[in-house]
DNA sequence: TGATGCCTATGCACGTTCTCATCAGCACAT
DNA sequence: ATGTGCTGATGAGAACGTGCATAGGCATCA
């Protein structure tokens, strides 16, 4: 069911982390943020662990049992961009380069402080989870989920219900080109087309958020249906 | 190497940064990198050259003159979610927090390393490009299955329905020949030949794709059929 | 009852698809 | 080489379908 995906759940995250009291401390202090965590303390179970639970973010560690932190975020990055921060105590510039290129989006040195922890965490979640902020971001569009409202280059644009539906499904996969039928599917089920509905809110929707000379927002792929595209 | 279509054109980063030296620095650092740079020395012209330019990442120095770091970077998300590096001297946790939560996706601590700035640089480009599952890659031909969007050396290309079914054939075999049985069979079903759709096709796509003097991507093999090959 | 939102229906404009006829060029035999 | 026959390339244009704007009917709510 389409709707359920505004259900504002905690967002997830997956703590790989050996030393125990470290593991623990950080964990404490996530789930004080409100956040839904797991631990695990080795590489291999991490990277298990992590693929059946799809977190929103990994905290990682590098020296692991078992399986290599480095290897642990390759092998996730593989499949997955949840954005992972690493945590370790090595502080060398070539152990962070490698890091990050391993792909980590984060690199934090231990001891590390808490709060700047939670800062960072906050920040890599507020790009991939709309729930923290309850905020999706596209180009030059901001639409507050919770608000039900939308900003096109800070100016704010009234939408219908129905039209915000709309949006919300091209702003949350944007560059993604949907056809009719899957539109169809996820904004008006329980609907049996037959119809141009489609068509018409896009329309609408144009109209609203691309004033005098504004780039295009939604674009016609002829043939197909319509895609987000900031360009 | 970039990791997405996307990047087919230099990232442009933007430095908003007061210390000469250090703008120069890092400025000549990441043109060595291959990235286009522009270089600001106060948080007004930052801010305007960033509405006018709409880079892929911006580097952002905390004391400026005329407007403050934070500030600036506060505007720039109020309407946009481009990554933010602020790399500043202001060593504080409470100042590394207060720069996260200002919308900041990184927070670096000067002196720093060039290289950690580079791996950090590298990083949030990697992650700003959406995950682009169905892409396909052939010589310097780019498709992205989900957008619907094909690139040649950096420069998109405009195709309609049919024309793209026929090139995503030829781009997921390069190097197999087909014959115009199979083709008219995969891309023309529900169709009895008679024509010489195929070869018409064929056409239109070279006249797209094979600009001026550039590489021949599809070529004929007399008495059999089609193939894609990079050559 | 007036305003707003949701959906259907219609007609026009234009891009796309496909056919057909013709032209170009390669391959092979002489 | 040269001609001959065949394959592929290309241009023109007809038929078709898609997308878009617009208007109107119906329901809901104030």
């Amino acid at each position: 069911m389409w709707h359920s995906y505004r259900m504002e759940r905690k967002p997830n995250i997956l703590i790989v982390e050996d030393e125990k009291e470290i593991a623990k401390f950080i964990d404490l202090e996530l789930q004080a943020e409100n956040y839904e965590t797991v631990v695990t303390f080795d590489g291999v179970t991490g990277l298990s662990k992590f693929r059946e639970l799809n977190p929103d973010l990994v905290i990682l560690d590098l020296m692991l049992p078992v399986l290599d932190g480095l290897e642990v975020a390759r092998r996730i990055r593989k499949t997955s961009n949840t954005p992972i921060i690493i945590l370790t105590a090595k502080d060398s510039v070539d152990e962070k380069v490698t890091g990050l290129d391993s792909g980590a989006d984060d690199y934090l040195v231990k001891p590390f402080s808490i709060e700047e922890l939670l800062a960072r965490v906050r920040a890599h979640l507020r790009r991939v989870n709309p729930a923290v902020t309850g905020e999706v971001r596209v180009a030059d569009l901001v639409m507050n989920l919770d608000g039900r409202e939308v900003f096109r280059d800070g100016r704010r644009i009234e939408l219908s219900a129905k039209e915000f539906e709309l949006l919300e499904l091209f702003a949350r996969n944007p560059g993604k080109v949907f056809n009719r039928f899957e539109i169809e599917e996820k904004v008006w089920p329980e609907y049996t087309g037959g119809s141009n509905v489609v068509d018409v809110y896009v329309g609408y929707l144009r109209r609203k958020l691309e004033g005098e000379g504004e780039r295009r927002l939604i674009h016609t792929v002829r043939g197909v249906g319509y895609v987000l595209r900031e360009e």
